[in-house]
DNA sequence: GAAATTCGCACTAAATCAGTGCAATTTAGC
DNA sequence: GCTAAATTGCACTGATTTAGTGCGAATTTC
């Protein structure tokens, strides 16, 4: 449990890997497009599922992609502006922690036989919010800048 | 992802169950023990599944058993000390959240081709352990007490 | 001795996940 | 135009995890 899958993982180094790009032209915009292979190249990851990922990415919102010869992604917004949670939401779809999706008002799919009875219902869906919440605290630039101690990152993180 | 087995909420809601037993007597400590039957009378769900999340539980040092007619499950330990994350962890192991375990010395069994330039391993990390402090935060006698607004169980618990 | 109960092992079916292959589409550059 | 580089789209295989079931053995109360 709580495990984030491969693919997740793939993108959240393409991400990381473009938000370092963009950081070092001087405006934090990104100007260039970078392709898969190039991250391929860096990164000892299957291409195809790297691929994949990105392809996730751009669909979800989070990047843009350039098609052609010397296309490739970039940051569809700041990476002061995407969180963990975008990422993590889009890659695997909001986090549900139980079968009976939970949330306020969950409802008609629920499905859930326990439901009428479960003790644990709510509790638990306060506890989804919480990870969430913490997801949510922690910018893309914050997972790339390499300078900023990481202990910091659920504390003091934008 | 971040999603519970079936087995874990299953041990939930027993947990829940016997700790409601155990808040019924005046010192909050269990005197009878509960059987798996009982459980599985209260809610709809499989017994045999219940049956092996007690068992788990009781491996796991959660839970005392007495075999035999009249036999059941009790607390280990009073409500107050046992937390979610000692329940998620002996339900299903150590939260890893990505394939290289991570953890502060990993090591030997990572197997993680990336490690040597993976930029998201230690930003992980330190999530992995934020999502485990919000875990270890909040005691089954706080999931058990209904009459406690959920929206303090992360902020105030215990 | 019978009934109730926990315990132990093994098995099946379904879902999810990781990974691969191949071809289509689009664009830059010559 | 033509070619090369790149993203896109679909379909497939195998491995791993998860959910669920069956049956019998060991243990204790009555």
């Amino acid at each position: 449990m709580l495990r984030l899958t491969k693919r997740t993982e793939y993108g959240l180094i393409a991400l990381v890997h473009l938000a370092e790009q963009a950081a070092q032209t001087a405006t934090g915009e990104t100007v260039g497009v970078v392709s898969a292979r190039e991250i391929g190249d860096q990164f000892p990851v299957p291409r195809r599922l790297l691929a994949e990922a990105l392809k996730g990415l751009q669909i979800g919102g989070l990047l843009e992609s350039t098609r052609g010869a010397r296309g490739g992604y970039r940051l569809a917004r700041p990476a002061t502006e995407i969180s963990l949670g975008d990422i993590v939401a889009v890659l695997e779809g909001e986090p549900t922690l139980t079968s009976c999706a939970g949330l306020g008002a969950a409802g008609s799919d629920g499905a859930c036989d326990v439901e009428p009875v479960c003790p644990i219902r709510s509790p638990l869906a306060r506890l989804r919010v919480g990870i969430w919440n913490l997801l949510e605290g922690v910018s893309l630039k914050a997972l790339a800048d390499r300078t900023v101690d990481p202990t910091d990152l659920f504390s003091a993180a934008s």
